[in-house]
DNA sequence: TTGTAGGCGTTATCAG
DNA sequence: CTGATAACGCCTACAA
């Protein structure tokens, strides 16, 4: 049988669900948002109306009246790039699990700090009730603090400089498990493509690879700059593959691996024999560069998962800390790190 | 200068702006929603008193007094695969520039069509006035049919079997360039490794590279079915391995021609060499693949942004097929594939 | 356990 | 060009 509205033509509300089943709008409500103070007998009777009329509640309306709208803003980069989908599964996952719903609003790469408050303020207008910033962020910057005192907001990555309001993966231990893979397999030094130091990421993983040189009595030599696309790490490899001394090279990122590594075969250096490459992410085709890359695991999807919980926790007035679940990096040794030839 | 609070602490409405500017709140809805009947010296008071509380339009009062929400709804794989991330970005932009604001639903692949149809009812839920699919769904069901019916909908690939409302990328042309290409090239034959047949594209795309063989008179291989991922492009792979007359290979995607060329070459075949591959996107690191990958190239953020403007023409009652860009594949010649050695 | 009253902030409609 | 008034559909608070 399929449902019949009332009358008129438009989706049915709490009044036509009243009349039907006999009660009162507020009982309709009270069924509706599951609260158990309802004889049983009379919540079938509204759920029966509700079934009948196809009735679901109007969600402005609703918030409208209760102030809250279950909105969670992301702000996220404008690009297939395989850490935004990934981060973005993870926050959609808990989102629902908490009957949130998610609002997202792009941002090109390298878009100026306005173009980030915009979208912030864009976020705001349709309700978001936190947000989530995908992107790098000056987070302690005046206009960004005015916005995070109203609006719950978390960083999924820590920052070097601002208030730990940051969280979740230590980059200086997604570095220092690279490097120190490239020292222990017998390598004089290791060389560094690095990603764009627009990005928090780029410069924290910068510093600890020279940090760990440094403990070891090792000079750093100078950094490959690249901007973690394929094309740059194609380039920085063109650079490297110059260099005789070179055998060992931590890399960013995986997508620079990969060109990283084309621009070494093609100079005729063999990886793993001449040059060994160590990145990090492990996205899904790192197992099948050639040769599999060794690289730094890193679970967006449960940064993504974490970041929810914490805003969803600020909002609530949960404690946030404990809302936290510190996540893991990882060590992935596949074939693209060996020890240096003789 | 701060913007200041009325008195009390909670957001500035349309009420407080009217005081201030001298006007009433009508004139005020006028000027935030850019009516032309204002009289400019009164919509600079307006504008000055906006900013002087910061006053922003209340999302939720707005659509319930009107009946609009400008809401998109999205529903997408909740995995981090290419195309959803560059579908997205599309959608994303349109919607922007159109005042639209778009939620994601994400759903694990291959859910069931419950999932889907939960998804779709969710988004509605949130307000969504039209809904992009971005999973394989079965548009003609009568549940699905119900749905389309009250909410405008779009699917960014043309279905084989469904009603035309699908779009943009015709799967038939893709397969052909492909199949093709290696014929062309001087190959008897080519195999087929095919994405998860539980997406309408892999089927489309496994017929049309029968179509095209059958054209010449050669009987189809059989098909190495694969799923999409990486992994299975490596089962497929050294499947093909083993079969010594197979020269070239048409892989219904980059990711699993990853799988596929890292096989051919663990079992001693050379690509392009000994076994020519073409598959189908072009994402990002298909150049970077050893051998770059000739693949046939996928726009898409565009099929993103089709997607988008026609569900938004439906919408507002705007010709929906003058909206429709036609969207084009090409292929993209590189190092995997080549003529067959004699 | 259930109902009544009032208001959330905006836009539509109709007057002026 | 501008204003008064009435919805929009729901929820909070309070009362029964």
């Amino acid at each position: 049988m399929s449902p019949r509205r009332p009358s008129s033509n438009h989706a049915p509300s709490q009044v036509d669900v009243a009349r039907i089943a006999g009660v009162s709008t507020q009982t309709v409500s009270r069924v509706m948002s599951g609260q158990d103070n309802v004889k049983e007998a009379t919540k079938q009777r509204v759920l029966a109306a509700v079934e009948q009329l196809g009735y679901r509640v109007h969600a402005a309306a609703a918030s409208l009246a209760s102030g809250r709208t279950h909105i969670l803003g992301l702000i996220i980069l404008a690009t297939d790039r395989f850490s935004s989908g990934a981060l973005t599964v993870g926050i959609e996952r808990v989102a629902e699990e908490k009957g949130y719903t998610v609002t997202t609003a792009t941002v090109p790469d390298h878009a100026p700090r306005e173009t980030v408050l915009a979208a912030f303020d864009r976020l705001e207008g349709q309700g978001a009730e936190g947000i989530i910033l995908g992107v790098p962020t000056d987070f302690d910057s005046p206009e960004m603090r005015l916005r995070t005192q109203r609006t719950p907001s978390t960083l999924p990555t820590k920052s070097r400089t601002s208030s730990g309001d940051g969280i979740i993966i230590d980059q200086r231990h997604v570095a220092r498990l690279a490097v120190e893979h490239l020292l222990e397999l017998g390598h004089k030094t290791v060389w560094h493509v690095a990603g764009d130091e627009y990005w928090e990421e780029a410069i924290v993983r910068r510093e600890e690879w020279e940090a760990v040189l440094r403990e070891r009595g090792i000079e750093a030599p100078p950094v490959i700059p690249a901007d973690w696309t394929p094309e740059s790490g194609y380039r920085a490899g063109r650079t490297l593959a110059l260099i005789p001394g070179a055998t060992a090279v931590f890399v960013a990122s995986d997508e620079m691996a990969f060109g990283v590594i084309r621009a070494l075969h093609e100079a005729g250096r063999v990886v793993p024999d001449d040059v060994s490459v160590v990145s990090v992410d492990d996205i899904a085709l790192a197992a099948y560069a050639s040769p599999a890359l060794t690289t730094v695991r890193q679970p967006f999807e449960e940064v993504g998962a974490a970041a929810a919980h914490r805003v969803i926790a600020t909002i609530e007035g949960t404690d946030a800390e404990a809302a936290i679940r510190p996540v893991h990096s990882e060590l992935i040794v596949r074939a693209s790190t060996a020890p240096p030839a003789r």
